[in-house]
Formats: structure tokens, C-alpha cells, sequence
DNA sequence: GGTGCGTATTGATGTATGATAAGAAATCAA
DNA sequence: TTGATTTCTTATCATACATCAATACGCACC
């Protein structure tokens, strides 16, 4: 049930198979359908969710009513409004699925009975905070500096095989560009003779 | 020489005053003279600074030879490329002083005693880190969904103080717009009778 | 096989912001 | 105080990307 979390988990950080039974009793794993909202914008956000299988993403609804992607979550990722999970406020993100998923709940009993029983546990999540960080940091970046070009090329060196399972329309609500401009990107670096693949 | 770092800590934190002695002897704080180059693009981060005094950015600089003020740091905040000091990777952003700064450097020795000594340190540096993100995930909604103007208003209300310490010119850095650009969004506003103070 | 609905493309046109240039204002240095 | 340098404003023109609209494509469903 925790197989692929606990395969994760277990090749990041040193964990008996005992200690993971004893902090696995704080997880649940559920099967998510396609198009099923995980977390809305307003609510607190009350968990981490780990990626088993299928695809989430994480998104914002602007004042214009315009739905901008944060956060793609394939296999084996994290997806959270982190900010709003530590700090008990309300989320600014949307959470569904794009796919059917199978995704591991994790909840703040979790982290504090793995804290207690695993050494060491704490430099893992300050870990994975830092992956994200990285990933916020390379964002701003290119959203300040880039054109849409770049950062499109950016997003397909990233996440290689999302081009072809996550529609056009949600790859530019990513980019922070229209489906049209993504659609001309494309055109352009076809006569330029790049090849995605 | 520690006095604003301890009392921003022991303001967050219990810490007795032997055990900051006994963490403090890893720390440096310098004078540092306005327009000072404190980490370069390239090299590998290997502190994060607390401003005790004065005001710091971080910034990169793009394909273009345009800089891109990632983040302003005046009194009592963290400044570094985190992804850098942790993963000991390239750093992507400089680090420069706006005004002449008091300035901590806090390296990983610095970490490592003060989880061995403080119970809960770690949790300290979690919160930190949360904090980051927070101001991340703000800074990536409003670059995708937010115009020139909101993002303005944004900075305004996030930073009263700086807008009047920071030249425009950092400022529209730091929105992700041009100098003239932000001279516009400024009259713009004064023609709404928006006043900034 | 048709009918619909979401998706992608293409074209015409609009707009926010960029680029360039010049002058005014502020700041700094001698 | 004066001159030099930086910063801010204003104007004109350029451009990347958005918007709107039409069409084509794909795929599910009856």
C-alpha cells in the first residue's frame, strides 16, 4: 500500500522496516479519480501529499478568474500549500488530480512521531524543503528574465515526459502564457528544426 | 556584536544565554560598506547572512546582462542562495549591499552545533525555511496572474519601509519590469489619488 | 456513423510593457 | 558652489504576448 513511498522514502534516508511500520500507522494512501479537487484555495491545507502514481498539480485562481499551474506532481513527488500547512492559514493553491492517482496523505502526526523515532528525520524533511526551494528559485528566475520561448525549453528539459501526458492548455497556464502563444512558441521552434524528443 | 542576531532568535526560540555562547563561537558579524559583492554567481554559497543592520539583495543576472533583484534583505532577515549552501551547488544569484550593513555569517558548522546543543534548533531552521517558501509562492502567483500595478501595490503594502530606502530602479528589478515601466504604474496611480504613505 | 465537446491551430487586431532617447531632478564629489 | 554622475520622468516608437474569432482536429458517447 506504502510500497512506493517507503521505497522512497527508505533510498533517501536510513529507516528499519520496523521504525517505517511504527510511522506508516499515521498514513493513509488513497486512490484518487481524475479531475477530483484535493485541496482548495481558502481552506486550510491539513497534509503532504506524496505522489504514488498519476499526476497533481497545484494551482492558483487570479482576480481575473485565470487558473495559473504552481506545481506539476508526478510520481514521486511532494505537492502541498507548504505555507499554509505549517503555518495553519488558509492555502492560496488548488490541488486536483490530471490523472488517476494513488496518493499518499501525510499529516502533521507523521512528521512528529518520525521525528521522535527516526534520527535524523528532521535533516530529511529539511531536505526536501530545499528541493523545493530550488525549484521556487529557478521559477522566479526565469519568470523575471526569460521569454516564453526559454522558459518553455526550460519546462520540457524539467519534466521531459509531462509534454505528452499533461494537455497544451496547462503546460502555458504554467508558463504564464495563453494556449495560443504556447501554439505559436511550438510553430517557431518547429522551423527551427527542434525536436521535443 | 551578536545583540540583534540573539535577541531575534531568542525571540523565536528558547535558547539560555550559555548555550548562544556556546553556538556563537561559529559566527562572524562584519562591517560591510555599501555596493559590497558578498557572493558571486557561480561559486558555491557556503553561508547564509542575517542583516543585523542595513540592507541586502540578491539578484541574477540573465542571458540578456539584466539583472533581476530576487529578494531584498533589510533588518532582521536571512539572506543566501539555499539551494546553493545546502546542495553545495553553483550558486545562481549575487548578493550585494544596498546600504552599509551589519551582516552575521552563519555557516554549517553553525547548523550542525546548534542542533547537537538546542533541542528544537532544527524546528527552528524548518520555520525559517517555511518562511522562504511562503514569500516564494507569493512572488510565483503574482508573476503569473498579477499586472505591472498589482505587483506594485503587492510591494508596497509587503515592504513600506523599502520603498523609500530602495532606488525605483531596484524596485522595478525586483517586479520584473522596466525603470520607465514603473515611473508609468507610479503616475498612473497618482492620477487615482493612490498615496503610498 | 454522426453529434458534441474539449483541444489545438491560425489569423487579425489590441494592449501592456520594452527600447531608445532626451531632458529634468536629485545625489554625490571635489 | 559647481560640475559630474546617477536616478527619474516623459515622449515616441517597437514588440512580445493577449484577445477575439474562426476553423480544424480528435475522441467519447449515443
Amino acid at each position: 500500500m506504502f510500497a512506493q513511498f517507503k521505497k522512497y522514502i527508505q533510498d533517501k534516508i536510513k529507516i528499519t522496516d520496523e521504525q517505517f511500520d511504527l510511522i506508516s500507522v499515521e498514513l493513509v494512501s488513497k486512490k484518487i479519480k481524475k479531475d477530483t479537487l484535493l485541496l482548495r484555495q481558502g481552506d486550510v491545507c491539513s497534509q503532504v501529499f506524496f505522489v504514488s502514481k498519476g499526476l497533481l498539480r497545484a494551482y492558483t485562481i487570479d482576480s481575473f478568474d485565470k487558473e495559473h499551474i504552481i506545481q506539476f506532481g508526478p510520481e514521486d513527488s511532494w505537492v502541498s500549500d507548504r505555507n499554509s500547512f505549517y503555518f495553519n492559514l488558509p492555502a492560496m493553491f488548488y490541488v486536483d488530480a490530471i490523472e488517476d492517482c494513488e496518493v499518499v496523505y501525510i499529516n502533521k502526526e507523521f512528521y512528529e512521531k518520525a521525528e521522535k523515532i527516526i534520527p535524523g528525520f528532521n535533516s530529511f524533511t529539511v531536505m526536501i524543503l530545499h528541493n523545493s526551494i530550488r525549484f521556487m528559485q529557478r521559477r522566479i528566475s526565469l519568470l523575471l528574465g526569460a521569454t516564453a520561448e526559454q522558459r518553455y525549453l526550460d519546462f520540457i528539459e524539467l519534466y521531459p515526459n509531462l509534454t505528452l501526458r499533461v494537455p497544451q492548455w496547462m503546460i502555458a497556464s504554467y508558463l504564464g502564457i495563453t494556449p495560443e502563444s504556447l501554439s505559436r512558441v511550438r510553430k517557431e521552434l518547429a522551423t527551427k528544426n527542434f525536436k521535443p524528443h
